[in-house]
DNA sequence: TTTCGTTTGAGCCTGACGACCTATCACTGA
DNA sequence: TCAGTGATAGGTCGTCAGGCTCAAACGAAA
């Protein structure tokens, strides 16, 4: 099932915002955190053993600034800098570190999730004046689907989300659109085509696994 | 579809951090964030039209301290505060006030969780030493399952895991499994009777909503 | 030792599912 | 105005899924 997501490498001491974080991006449906470490040092050590094509990194940490630590990352990983008393000052070090991005940690997840994105992509926020980074982050806000889930029409869409809340027989199916069972039938086999998939139990499996629709 | 959820409330300012802990919380099989503020006051509020069994608050929050806001929680609700930086002194005021937890951020997120369960249970987290808390957290360690999760076999899980990465065809999991489709039919049986579902793609939907198995 | 739950296997039967094809109507964009 | 696409609906056909009942072998627990 293509889709490659992108890589992300976790640095923070505070053991429950990282475990948050991980979870979180995880959800997403193209973003999966590869790692969670707890200092500078270990930030470098980790990602030669696991790429990641972006990193997150607290600026407050102990046993050095995290800001050390990214400047040497060179082209490994592109770091995305969070802080909790985000100033203009930080800001300027962060970048002068090489860090392409930089937010306070009082930033909205999914602002995150989308600098993550455009950073993987190669964009570098912090050359950017605020105009043209929030013009940027809005572009990047829906995550990327699969080139045959973004082909998806908007029956098809509804019908996979009632799957994956369990509305699994065509009868039922048809019952809640108000359709007929054989449209029904019709709607789902364009799905299994689009999503590459052969039944109704894995299409309700990529529907939850894209993003698409939620379970329970 | 039986499992009653730990209602939690998220009063944190840090916007990534409260996201962050909802989207973890939430995919645990027994707790649900059920609304995010960023102040004291709205901590109140908030559970006036949103009842929660537990809050998590943050004791460092702008407009008045977060211990503040949990001594008027009263019955409503049971607090457990997190902070950046525990100390004794803090630990003693929200005592005070009232919280039956509290942990800095340097917590795993699988030792709060246990504390939401503890908390919700009833326990007071506060009132015990060290050695008495380490011990209920840990038999608070694992999420209580759904009663007829709970009665699932090795091999149901095992079938369960299979469904919910995609194998979903009988033959399939016969082959993945050494036995005979016979069989596999027998223990899917044995699976919708337990879970209360009529199919497969029912009890893969299920599968990942209870923890037991996780998709793509 | 005996009983119980787990795992394995089977037969039978009905209804549901999925593959393939055609067709109408509305809307949209060229 | 006309082609393309999405949503609707129908038909047929073969296979598979799910309900029901039964049973043997095994290990653990009582």
């Amino acid at each position: 099932m293509g889709l490659e997501m992108i890589r992300v490498m976790v640095a923070d001491d505070h053991q429950l915002f990282a475990d948050g974080l991980s979870q979180a991006l995880d959800s997403l449906p193209d973003t999966r955190v590869v790692g969670v470490v707890n200092s500078g040092p270990d930030l470098q050590e980790a990602l030669e053993t696991q790429p990641a094509e972006v990193s997150i990194v607290d600026i407050e940490m102990p046993g050095g600034d995290g800001i050390d630590s990214i400047s040497v990352l060179g082209r490994r990983s592109r770091a995305i800098v969070v802080s909790m008393h985000a100033d203009d000052e930080q800001r300027k070090r962060a970048a002068k570190a090489g860090a392409r991005g930089f937010f306070s940690k009082g930033v909205p997840l999914l602002t995150l999730a989308a600098a993550v994105r455009a950073v993987a992509d190669g964009r570098n926020l912090l050359e950017m004046d605020d105009e043209e980074r929030d013009h940027v982050l809005e572009s990047y806000r829906e995550a990327e689907l699969d080139p045959g889930a973004a082909s998806l029409t908007a029956r098809e869409r509804e019908i996979l989300q009632l799957l994956a809340l369990g509305v699994s027989a065509t009868d039922e199916l048809a019952d809640r659109l108000y359709i007929s069972q054989k449209t029904v039938k019709n709607h789902l086999a364009s799905i299994f085509q689009k999503l590459a998939v052969s039944d109704r139990t894995q299409a309700a499996i990529e529907a939850i696994r894209l993003g698409i629709a939620k379970p329970g």
